[in-house]
DNA sequence: TTGATTGTTACCGG
DNA sequence: TCCGGTAACAATCA
């Protein structure tokens, strides 16, 4: 269930245990059979994320692809592997330990070729070192779409999914039904920073912060302001307390409050 | 059992 | 041509 900053912070964590040494992979339930056996014994160069995308580089084998869709994940474990549960596509261990790989959307073995074509496809991803915010400025500047749409597009930003859309927006000010037009390129400048802030934020705390409790894992009392000042799933708007309004853009939902997201007079 | 979900893509129609 | 709506896929949980 990921945005952008747990792949990052995936190939962050397992980076150490699996670069350059040979690991064992397998697949329990058969359907990665064939490419676990291609990869198996082989020694991983690189984990590189990209958006919501991970590329296992291998040395002298494909490179492997993983995306995890709404549902996947992967499941840590230390020592021996134990007993898999649910739908385990793929095993990845060493001697000190490894992880199921369960659910995921992608999961396939591409050349070189390949990764380019899924890079290309890809906008600037602002956890990426260097990342520039000129492509994405010049795309939604550029566009009739609403920019909370915009936001989901992973063609235009990668990595941003439909938290991080709506609190960021509400952060900028800037009403989700907007038209990308009619954002001033100080406010896409803004909105750049905004969304590389909030993404930083969960990757150092390994989750997405924000206003609802349950998927934060504390109390709001116990959050720090930049923590709590968000709207997602929001009872009421933590910046003027008035109703928050639940909309529908790209067929997902998206809170915002009329208030402080004022809708541009068109 | 039903509905919702931190995702993506193909397809259709205005 | 652009863009929104919808379904499909898939897994889990309240």
């Amino acid at each position: 269930m990921p945005e952008g900053h747990t792949i990052h912070r995936l190939a962050r964590d397992q980076s150490p245990l699996l670069i350059g040494r040979p690991v064992r992979i397998h697949s329990p339930q058969g359907r990665f059979a064939d490419e676990a056996a291609q990869l198996d014994g082989c020694t991983i160069d690189e984990i590189r994320p990209c958006g919501k995308h991970l590329f296992y580089r291998f040395e002298n084998a494909p490179t492997w692809h993983v995306h995890l869709g709404l549902y996947g994940k992967f499941r840590p474990f230390e020592g021996t592997e134990p007993e898999p549960r649910g739908q385990v596509r793929a095993a990845v261990s060493t001697e000190a330990g490894g992880f199921h790989l369960v659910g995921p959307n992608t999961c396939e073995l591409i050349d070189e070729d390949g990764v380019q074509k899924v890079l290309e496809r890809l906008g600037p991803d602002p956890l990426t070192k260097n990342a520039k915010s000129a492509t994405m400025i010049e795309r939604i500047g550029s566009s009739r779409r609403a920019i909370g749409g915009l936001l989901l597009d992973q063609s235009i930003i990668a990595g941003v999914g439909n938290i991080y859309r709506a609190d960021a927006l509400f952060l900028e000010s800037i009403h989700p039904e907007t038209r990308g037009v009619d954002l001033t390129e100080r406010q896409l400048r803004d909105l750049w920073r905004r969304l590389k802030s909030l993404l930083q934020i969960g990757l150092k705390h390994n989750k997405i912060i924000t206003a609802d409790p349950k998927v934060v894992g504390k109390p709001r009392s116990r959050m720090t302001r930049d923590e709590r000042l968000l709207i997602y799933k929001a009872d009421s708007c933590p910046q003027c307390s008035g109703p928050v309004e639940t909309l529908s853009i790209a067929s997902r939902r998206i809170d915002a409050c009329p208030k402080c997201q004022p809708r541009v007079a068109l």
